[in-house]
DNA sequence: CAGTGGTCTAGACCACATG
DNA sequence: ATGTGGTCTAGACCACTGG
């Protein structure tokens, strides 16, 4: 569905040769030479403005490298320095062997840290949904194992996932659950599609997020696929640990963020 | 103190020509021809080696940009976009007509949420200094205005501050204070240097961070400059509210720190 | 002044996705 | 087969820093 808008965007854009797509009159403009700004952070600025100001339309491809070098009178090389920056703030999204587009919508999404995910998007308009990616036992982690105070030979429950908003990829998270306390997690997961599902399931009426971390780096390559964003894109990194309600752990979550698309809000509890 | 040594470093790896600098192994390796992984990737690989082994020292100046890029046997440009993804990472540091430096050490600080900063280092062997950039009173910003309750003509203290770990500056912040509640802030900050003093002299024995919010970006020109870094690199956004025991807010803050050099880390209080 | 990093160009080859 | 973005080269000029 919205790969199909897409693509009807860029027959929009291609179909009548002497057409004006809004970038025409931002690359014929002069630019600044006495300026100490460079042309490609220039020609960047004035992308950006066009984005913001929706001269170039959510989702729809922008033209060719090379006849945006031509457009914007400056080699190729420097065109993509400014495409690639914008980038890596998620306003542009390019696609080996397709073409750069425009992203959906570079939407912040404020992520309360007493709030799951999707309640944290309440009332917006967004389109949320989540895919399983894997979910099966394995040997924890280092750090699964301390937290969980597993001996040898303990399995966790690994269940990665990520969430969607319009379909867009923003959010992946690798959970690990100490398997003894969820004999049934598979089966009630693959009916419900929830964790707190299997959670009460589990006679785990609610649970707390004991401790979160915040960690900024730069999008690895697996990363970089599942989310869609090119590889050394600036990511969060979210390590979280729930307890249950005597205070025991039982999830240990490391998430990826694009780093253009959330802000974390932390609230002192006892307000 | 830590120009100097940095000046002596380049002294030692600029005088015996013939010398082995460590890098000249490395660069000397053939390349993996097949491998999908590109040149330039090859070469941020064995630098970042290179680095975290020690094999070059911290606070050393690489040979220049020309030099490396014969010793890689590859074109300038190729060598800059290694040279340029390790300064994202705060690895490198460019200075401009000056070269190319290892980052004094890059370490990940722990900050958590009820400490403050120099709390969070404690223990830590690093020397912590403070310096003041800015001291003065001045209109509230909107956001300050509307946290404050304040009407207009009233005004606020604003403080601009920055952070340094072992001379080098890794944090800065721009904090906004109702200036009604402080009216001798000048004075007193200027014989303790703290705010928390401040906050005493003013009858607020203690205070409580009531939010905190993170969201990542890269550096604009101010930012960067001040946290001796590259624009563009990531950077992390950080914006806290102080309460006093009452429950008012006394201090708004906005942080912005070199993203490769911070964890944030918060713990549910109620724990 | 010489050396440095920052910018820009013109051309080339490649792997990839699409029709 | 075509066009796309990703990579790489060889050369050039500039502004800045330091001695």
């Amino acid at each position: 569905m919205s790969k199909e808008e897409k693509c009807s965007i860029v027959t929009d854009l291609c179909a009548p040769c002497g057409q004006e797509s809004g970038l025409e009159e931002l690359a014929r403009r002069p630019y600044d030479e006495r300026s100490a700004r460079a042309i490609w952070l220039q020609i960047y600025d004035r992308l950006g403005q066009a984005i913001e100001a929706g001269q170039v339309a959510p989702g729809s491809k922008l033209p060719g490298e090379v006849q945006l070098a031509s457009m914007f009178r400056v080699n190729r090389v420097t065109m993509r320095r400014a495409l690639a920056l914008h980038q890596s703030e998620g306003k542009l999204q390019a696609r080996k062997g397709v073409g750069i587009f425009v992203r959906h919508r570079p939407h912040t999404f404020i992520i309360r840290d007493d709030m799951s995910f999707a309640e944290s998007l309440v009332g917006s308009s967004e389109d949320i949904t989540s895919r399983t990616l894997y979910l099966g036992r394995a040997r924890p982690s280092p750090e699964a194992a301390r937290l969980f105070g597993l001996a040898d030979g303990d399995e966790v429950i690994v269940l990665h996932r990520t969430r969607l908003v319009n379909n867009d990829p923003i959010y992946f998270t690798r959970k690990e659950l100490p398997a003894h306390r969820f004999p049934d997690f598979e089966e009630i997961y693959a009916t419900s599609g929830s964790v707190s599902a299997v959670y009460r399931a589990a006679g785990i009426a609610w649970f707390r997020r004991a401790q979160t971390r915040i960690r900024g780096g730069l999008a690895q390559g697996d990363e970089a696929d599942i989310l869609c964003i090119s590889t050394k894109t600036p990511v969060q990194h979210v390590t979280a640990v729930n307890h249950d309600p005597h205070g025991n752990p039982i999830e240990l979550s490391r998430g990826c963020w694009s780093m253009a698309s959330v802000e974390f809000v932390f609230d002192a509890s006892d307000k």
